[in-house]
DNA sequence: GCAATACTTAAGCACATGCTTAACAATCTG
DNA sequence: CAGATTGTTAAGCATGTGCTTAAGTATTGC
């Protein structure tokens, strides 16, 4: 089985790169919507997106010259999943507190 | 103020120290003690506990010649918070539920 | 068609990272 | 005290990372 917490974390562990992420949470984007707030050359910005999608964090299609950047829903998943899993057994409480607590009702 | 962001995810990029921590879940434990899984020079293991613990996911005291290390309650707080802001719209419903289990309580 | 736009490719460079071995403490144990 | 245990310090090295500039390749709009 294929081990993708090192690429994910890693890609997190830029903060330019976090901040393309937090920019995408908003909505996709092209490359250079997402260079602009940024001091880099433009291709100094594509090698991070790279990190991104390869960490499986985000993807991208071209369309005519553009290329369009969004973020993979569940993409910081194993990153989740493995956090969660290292709680103290003192915190362990809270996470079968969870188990409990009544699914997410509709809040339209 | 002071971002440990890049550093807490820099450190769980490393399978090795990743281990280490999943260790550590469990009670601490001597430097040999967590070098013993590796075949890796005992340096090399030290070396990855300080990225652990200038990450502030680790700490540690010396006692005669024995180094005890432990996991910081909380220590992985920063990267658990930065992911849970940066879910989808979508997902957001999830969010509601995560603000009642996160604070570390008093558990005695 | 021609120029502007939006990337892409390639090369290079400074610095960081993940190890290693070798040598050096400091502390316990018999 | 002598030797074994436990960790530390220092140095070096191969590879990875985060940029850069320069030059190229589609597209699009006039």
């Amino acid at each position: 089985m294929l081990n993708n917490l090192d690429e994910v974390f890693g890609a997190l562990s830029d903060a330019s790169r976090r901040a393309m992420v937090e920019r995408l949470v908003r909505g996709p984007a092209s490359v250079s919507q997402l260079a602009e707030p940024f001091a880099m050359s433009l291709p100094g910005v594509v090698q991070h997106l790279a990190v991104l999608e390869a960490a499986g964090i985000v993807s991208s299609h071209k369309t005519g010259r553009v290329r369009t950047v969004q973020l993979v829903p569940g993409g910081l998943g194993p990153a989740t999943a493995w956090i969660g899993r290292q709680r103290l057994p003192a915190e362990a409480r809270l996470d079968r507190l969870s188990v409990h607590l009544s699914p997410p009702e509709d809040l339209s």
